[in-house]
DNA sequence: CCAATTGTTCAATAACTTTTGAACAAAGGA
DNA sequence: TCCTTTGTTCAAAAGTTATTGAACAATTGG
């Protein structure tokens, strides 16, 4: 029941980049960042990707270590791993964080449809 | 003959992540930051990997707005874009190569074959 | 129990990335 | 000029990642 997460000294640098690199991650990790404390479900990303490749792309941030993921009922309730991901490579979440924030090309985080029911 | 630069306005965060993401350009990335000022050619990486394969390598990083290559004679000139770097994404570059030197799983940067003739 | 909700798994496919060797090109020194 | 050095290009092969729809599983509310 309890899903595959990597410890705090197992996440992966280059693991880590290669999975921000896509830009539907880097989506879901600005949403996730600019709602922390807000506990998600996937339903929250579906303007981000359809049901299946959310399943997909939710399982590669955890896998990496950048996002955990706990059953909830029939939800899963995914947060960042912001205090792992902090203590192994500080200052690396808020830079990426910041940098999408930069990045004109970028959709601007938390759009119509993903900001009802908060 | 002078090869085509992303302008610092055209870099593209996730495109930046997924280059760096992968192993033998992080390192490439990693030991141009050991040795910023000092001129380095194609030749200082033959230890990441083959001839060709770098040239693959080395164009992404350069597509990307990583790297800057200027043609020096039979040479090619390969710097770290960091002005242009800092000034779009501020920290990132910084943070990345902090947190490549604390992930123990990625090998030491400046191994013996690439320190002679500095 | 039944139905709805929420999300996963699977297999297929499409698309992209990495790696390789052989052949090529340009510059510079003997 | 010829040879060496340095690096590129090309086509092929191998490997990986992303996307899709159909089928499935688990939980919860009626």
């Amino acid at each position: 029941m309890t899903l595959p997460h990597p410890t705090a000294d197992q996440i992966s640098l280059p693991i880590v980049l290669a999975v921000l690199g896509d830009p539907t991650r880097l989506a879901i990790v600005r949403f996730l960042a600019s709602k922390e404390g807000v506990p998600m479900n996937c339903g929250k990303f579906l303007d981000l990707a359809s049901k299946t490749n959310l399943s997909y792309h939710l399982a590669k941030l955890r896998e990496a270590g950048v996002t955990r993921t706990e059953a909830a009922g029939t939800s899963r309730l995914i947060t960042l791993r912001r205090d792992d991901l902090d203590r192994r490579f500080p200052g690396l979440l808020d830079s990426v964080i910041a940098a999408a924030g930069e990045d004109k090309a970028l959709p601007a985080v938390g759009t119509a449809d993903t900001e009802i029911d908060a």
